[in-house]
RNA sequence: CGGGGCGUAGUAUAUCGGUAGUAUGCAUGCUUUGGGAGCAUGAGGGCCGAGUUCGAUUCUCGGCGCCCCGACCA
């Protein structure tokens, strides 16, 4: 892509609304935009990562048998009605709105009575189970106090998945691998070694539930992280029975702050109960369908990222989710820089050219500010060997090989 | 929802009961070209409403919006 025909801009200051590290970035490097309080616009190279972090997800979720949909925002009353959630007493972050026709309708911040509900459409016999799908959707809540950028919106993008199956070892079975498949998604965006799953608060149907925690100042929970077992409690059940279960000491543990970024519920047989979702078994009789919730916030881990690796220059991206895997910057060399261009953009690499007539500083500022991995430099230097500088930007580490290793490589 | 802070140009800020200043960004020209260059010229601003006053961006009240701490976050 050439960086003239972004239509965004980078910033030197930060808007003064802004403290938060990761939206202050992402807004200057145009990334976001914001268009109220917890509410922000991606961009095009926003909306580059969000896809990029949406693809990773989406592979390892079909990888243990996801099916993909997408369901409507739009939620009915009496559906949450059945189950008792939709009064705002029980439930502080509805948005709701009233149909013209008449009667109200609610937009979703979660999905697990519509897509419950659905499923009774499609599910009837032990032979239609298990079922296992995901979507990434738009959730809208609304909170009291947004803060903290986009680790804590009124609109969000979360992946949700949910389990279908017709007993308790079958969904905790699925369960499990989806603790597997957790993991590789924090691995592959970069946030492997200090993302930790932890036991927190399960509610009425199991003891606990598990949150996939990632260890930065920035997020909102406290928990207590055992780093030899790689476990970590939620501060909420740090009780002695929990530890006696867990077989550690509180003297063990390390408080740290971190940001949930994803979370696995098991809701056991009572939501189906309640929405009338019932399978027929070999015999006949019928249960109610065993039900499991999987969620990560994919705008949350985008900002947890930046939270994480960002420097005094700006965002630092990990490969696996950067916009581009390389910022071209011609110096005074733009026959040059064009060809290696062509030649990159021909083999369907990711790139971004900086082809701007603007001074190197600014190119560089740019360049550090918008955190793609790799800088690659072309300029008057390398004219006569026909080099190029390829500066590595979490490292700052900067090599100079050659046009054509580079380009073929 | 309790407490605190704030609203001035695209952005960041200053000043002031009487012509609103600076930086940056933007436009034009010249000079410059490896870490956000220099000079010149130009366009661009007081959240909304009411009150006090000869006069309000400034003071008072109300509204709207934004930020922070806490509470909340199946």
């Amino acid at each position: 892509m050439l960086q003239n025909q972004l239509f965004t801009k980078t910033r030197k200051e930060a808007p003064k609304d802004e403290v938060a590290k990761n939206a202050q970035l992402l807004i200057r490097a145009g990334f976001i935009h914001k268009e109220m309080a917890g509410a922000y616009s991606f961009l095009p190279l926003g909306l580059m990562v969000i896809e990029k972090i949406k693809q990773i997800v989406r592979e390892e979720m079909n990888k243990i048998g996801g099916q993909e949909i997408i369901m409507t925002s739009l939620q009915r009353k009496e559906l949450w009605e059945k189950t008792d959630r939709w009064d705002d007493e029980k439930v502080d972050v509805w948005f709701k709105s009233a149909l013209k026709s008449g009667g109200e309708v609610g937009f979703g911040w979660s999905h697990e009575e519509p897509i419950t509900e659905m499923m009774n459409s499609f599910i009837s016999s032990y032979r239609d189970l298990p079922v296992y799908v995901y979507q990434f959707q738009t959730k809208m809540r609304n909170e009291l106090r947004a803060k903290s950028g986009i680790m804590r919106g009124r609109e969000f993008v979360m992946k949700d998945m949910y389990s279908y199956t017709t007993s308790e070892e079958a969904h905790k079975k699925f369960y499990d691998l989806t603790k597997g498949a957790y993991m590789r998604v924090f691995e592959r965006a970069g946030l492997g070694d200090r993302t930790f799953l932890t036991f927190a608060s399960g509610g009425a149907f199991t003891k606990f539930s598990h949150e996939f925690q990632t260890l930065t100042d920035a997020g909102e929970d406290v928990i207590y992280l055992h780093r030899g077992k790689k476990i970590a409690i939620n501060k909420e059940v740090l009780l002695p029975e929990v530890l006696e279960e867990l077989g550690v000491k509180e003297a063990e543990l390390e408080e740290v702050k971190a940001a949930e970024v994803g979370n696995i519920f098991s809701f056991g047989g009572s939501k189906s109960e309640q929405l009338g979702l019932r399978f027929n078994d070999e015999k006949g009789e019928a249960h109610p369908v065993i039900l499991g919730s999987y969620g990560i916030g994919i705008t949350r881990l985008m900002g947890t990222v930046v939270e994480i690796f960002a420097d005094d220059k700006g965002i630092v991206w990990p490969e696996s989710i950067a916009p581009f895997k390389y910022h071209l910057i011609d110096l005074n060399s733009k026959e040059r820089a064009n060809k290696i261009y062509k030649a990159l953009a021909d083999k369907g690499i990711e790139v971004l050219f900086d082809d701007r007539d603007t001074r190197a500083g600014e190119k560089f500022a740019d360049a550090d500010l918008i955190g793609i991995p790799y800088q690659v430099i072309v300029s008057e230097r390398g004219e006569a060997e026909k080099t190029v500088e390829v500066k590595n930007r979490m490292t700052g580490e900067t090599k100079i090989i050659s046009e054509e290793e580079f380009v073929s490589s």
